[in-house]
DNA sequence: GTGAAAGCGCTAACAA
DNA sequence: TTGTTAGCGCTTTCAC
């Protein structure tokens, strides 16, 4: 260390120096400073986690970070961790299994100290084994494994949206939206599905609707005939906003002719015409317990194996009209 | 090295082995590789990158996570890193000068390979003085220092879109929006400025408009009287959306009434009623181009100085109307 | 083709 | 109060 020699004392003084200071004389502790100042001096945290130490740091696998609910996410995570002294590694999997597994192996070698994961459908549940580290998953959770999770309730804001829409007098709801892989879309589906039984509902549902072509194609079959739908539950906010395009395009009346609402808020979704209704996740809330869950089992030392559902909230606004009863 | 010992070797060869294997024996390699499965070994990268190695780690600080923009710009980021074998360090630093310096000292520590940064108005030029890595700004400049900068063309946006204001015959446009102190705000409302003045317009601009209340202030009192404004002009994303939502609430007609003309594209736009006409800007350019400087800078050891102005596009839509002359 | 040894920058333990 | 030493896990000579 250089710092050393310039301030005419020890390593292990300037150690203690950056280190707050315990058992340093004032002159020295000046003498230091200066030298560390003059030097441009930095601690390397490489050096330092060698010796067995936290490397205040905390990774995180999402699908895609520029997707509106997981950067709210980022956002709440990377704040926790700073109010922790941590910075976060962030990582993108594109919900693809061997990605995931490649940005899981880099965090191990990083020596992280904890990992918050949304895990793709078909997540590789050998590739933590080793990781030594608390692993915590939200919005999903890790297929097969039973790993502290954060979630919303999909299956129960599913339930409350299409109890919502019968309760409302609609008699035939299509479910659209998602990706029939993904959890979250199953548990929605199965709320739905649920509920339009219960009531004696057709089970009208296209799970695998993604974008603005295949959800014009299935809205155009479902909108002609005498087997019309007159509601729409979309478990996907694209799918939702695609929905609402559409039927403003055709000219078909939201709720007069066909109700709308949608899972997951959004931005503008009261500023639409008519404003769309929603369930909305409580999204800030599930990234900061995932991401406090992390620091606890870090101060405990102990990892808790529970999941934690959160609750959703039904968003009333115009896209499904008064009650029809 | 345990894993050394059981494969019973010595520490060099597993060492070879994980970084390829030049000069091993088939069947060293063989039972090195047996186990380091069998251990579940994986190297300590902070170990390797203390021998003076690249850190494979790039830093990533921008204002929020959860602004559609930066976070846009920090997927495209992070897939550059993760072409170049890196990972990203994400850090907020909420537009406060202290933040960010704090957030710039810790990454320094982790001795990052480089640093890309959306600087605050405030940015101390002081911090990167022995930072030792490259560093590319994004979105605004560095204050009063001459970084490599990527960002997009806010003077000539805010022509484009003035101009197109003026060819279609408004007289009176208000630009409103933005923080009057950032680097972005203050080009804009330049462009907009020299536009006006040169066509002989009145200047009403309101730079310090933010949340939905000072919104309805301003365009309340802008809105009455025989100085009525025929068109706004509005910098900033938010802004743009609260605009348009008091000019519906009042049910004053966008264009009829008052044009409205946007800075930033943003994902319902074009579900809007009527669609809002906006600069869009080439969010993903930008800061593709700024990762990809870090990692030329990394890989031929030089670093250039150049400011890179990506150009902007105007995205006709209805809310400017039809030309009224 | 392989191993022994040095050293990257730091801190904890022990001496002085 | 301060300095010396050892060692964290790895890679890189340099011998063999």
């Amino acid at each position: 260390m250089d710092v050393a020699r310039r301030a005419g004392v020890g390593a292990a003084t300037v150690s203690r120096v950056i280190n707050g200071g315990q058992n340093v004389s004032r002159r020295t502790m000046a003498a230091v400073q200066k030298a560390i100042e003059e030097l441009g001096y930095h601690p390397n945290q490489a050096a330092r986690s060698l010796k067995g130490a936290r490397t205040k740091t905390i990774g995180l696998i999402i699908p895609s970070v520029a997707d509106p609910f997981f950067s709210t996410a980022a956002a709440a995570i990377q704040e926790v961790a700073r109010a922790h002294g941590s910075l976060v590694l962030l990582a993108a999997s594109d919900n693809l299994p061997a990605r995931e597994q490649e940005q899981v192996l880099t965090l191990i070698q990083r020596r992280i100290d904890g990992l918050i994961l949304a895990p793709s459908d078909a997540a590789d549940s050998s590739m933590l084994r080793y990781a030594g580290f608390p692993v915590v998953c939200f919005d999903r959770p890790f297929p097969g494994q039973t790993l502290p999770t954060v979630l919303g309730d999909n299956y129960g804001g599913a339930r409350v949206a299409t109890e919502h829409l019968v309760l409302s007098g609609f008699k035939r709801i299509l479910c659209m939206g998602g990706d029939s892989k993904l959890f979250t879309s199953q548990k929605r589906v199965c709320g739905y599905r649920d509920v339009v039984e219960a009531a004696g509902l057709p089970y009208l549902a296209d799970p695998n609707v993604q974008d603005y072509s295949s959800a014009e194609a299935t809205l155009r079959s479902h909108l002609q005939g005498n087997k019309r739908i007159d509601a729409i539950f979309s478990i996907k906010n694209s799918v939702t906003v695609n929905a609402y395009k559409i039927l403003r395009l055709a000219n078909i009346d939201i709720p007069g002719s066909v109700a709308l609402i949608g899972y997951d808020d959004f931005e503008l979704a009261d500023a639409l015409e008519p404003p769309i209704c929603v369930v909305r996740q409580p999204v800030v809330d599930i990234a900061t317990r995932a991401a406090e869950m992390i620091f606890e089992a870090l101060e405990k030392g102990e990892e808790q194996r529970q999941t934690l559902t959160l609750k959703v909230e039904l968003v009333h606004r115009g896209s499904c009209g008064e009650s029809r009863i």
